[in-house]
DNA sequence: GTCTATACTTGGATAGAC
DNA sequence: GTCTATCCAAGTATAGAC
């Protein structure tokens, strides 16, 4: 998959070790933005992770910001995954919320969202990383949109709060509350928060299945 | 005000055009935050900007982070008051939604936001940074707390709700909604969700009438 | 208090050997 | 494809003249 052409700005066809260090070096940016935001993520510090040489960065990648622009595919790949199998996985709204809660909890610990953050807080003044970030970005909105859509059917709570809305509240919510609890180092409001929320969807899940019976 | 002791790094005695380059320096450091981000706000830029030198950013705040943190700090006394006013002027939650669509367009306009974002951000991975900017950010959730328990007051809305919790909700949203909207350069999505919690807390709000009579 | 000059560091990017 | 060496730009911070 990661083969199929149209991603590599260097090389055209397959090459030794090239897709290895390709990987590694965006594994390392992945790992360099979690783990010392965008500030640090030097092609130096990237490439000291990914055991190679600085230069390699420009080689296969062109620049820093085309790196990390690839660190970022790259969690978002993996994080659609789960987020698709979460959305599939439940059956109503109370158990979305609940499977949410699970999920931002991993993200946490994983600090995928922080990449995200990251790049889209650099992203804001950097003028060629922002329309790149942004259409990264937005997928996020239309698959909560479609999740919010699909769990709301038929739920009394769809007239006052249009899908596309809600979506976007959750996208936003979803960044702001990483964020907090970055800065402040305790995640316990973010999680109470969710577990609110659940109990709000419960009572949704109620009144719907009432009004199917 | 701004000449009562205890801020100052260096000066300890009022001296002649001190207090002014202070100003001024703290000024471009916000303009420079807003306009070309944290990576972008170096003593240089800001010292360019404030048409003085480079170097009394070190004599005035002994490091160009401590002259970040002032200016996050001057942004939090503007907000505040602003804040405060719109609260204050506000009868009921209806009010005080449709009071905060306003001040967030205002906000978005002058780009107060924008500097909070930058530095919540750049925080995360600055150590000596971390601390401060939380101290900083922290009124803003007890604030929103407790004009939210105002607000709420008497609703049937307030138990489903606790406000400590809604509040965190609120201020996580804000600054989700001011990333997003500054990422993709329309803040039409944001200004729509402001406009539906208004009709909502208006529903609210006619619920606690009914209860009152 | 303010400026000039400068030391020191780090980062992006390229050339050229292997 | 990968490495070494290097150039150049930009940043923080300090010393010292005015």
């Amino acid at each position: 998959m990661a083969r199929a052409g149209g991603k590599r700005s260097v090389e055209t066809s397959g090459s030794p070790g090239s897709a290895q260090t390709r990987a590694a070096l965006v594994e390392a940016a992945v790992a360099t933005l979690r783990e010392v935001g965008f500030a640090g993520a030097s092609a130096r510090e990237i490439a000291g992770r990914a055991g190679c040489n600085q230069a390699l960065i420009f080689y296969h990648f062109g620049s820093v910001a085309k790196l990390h622009l690839a660190a970022l595919d790259a969690v978002s790949a993996t994080r659609n995954v789960r987020y698709q199998a979460m959305v599939e996985e439940s059956e109503n709204l109370g158990d979305l919320v609940r499977a949410a809660r699970t999920v931002f909890d991993e993200d946490l610990d994983q600090g995928h969202v922080t990449v995200l953050v990251e790049m889209i807080a650099a992203a804001q003044f950097t003028p060629e990383l922002r329309p790149e970030v942004a259409a990264r970005i937005r997928p996020w909105r239309t698959f909560a949109a479609d999740s919010v859509r699909d769990a709301l059917a038929g739920s009394p709570a769809a007239r006052l709060l249009p899908p596309e809305e809600l979506a976007h509240a959750i996208v936003a919510l979803y960044l702001g509350l990483e964020m907090l609890a970055n800065l402040e180092g305790e995640r316990e409001p973010a999680l109470a928060l969710f577990d609110r929320a659940g109990k709000v969807a419960s009572l949704l899940d109620i009144f719907k299945r009432k009004k199917k019976s």
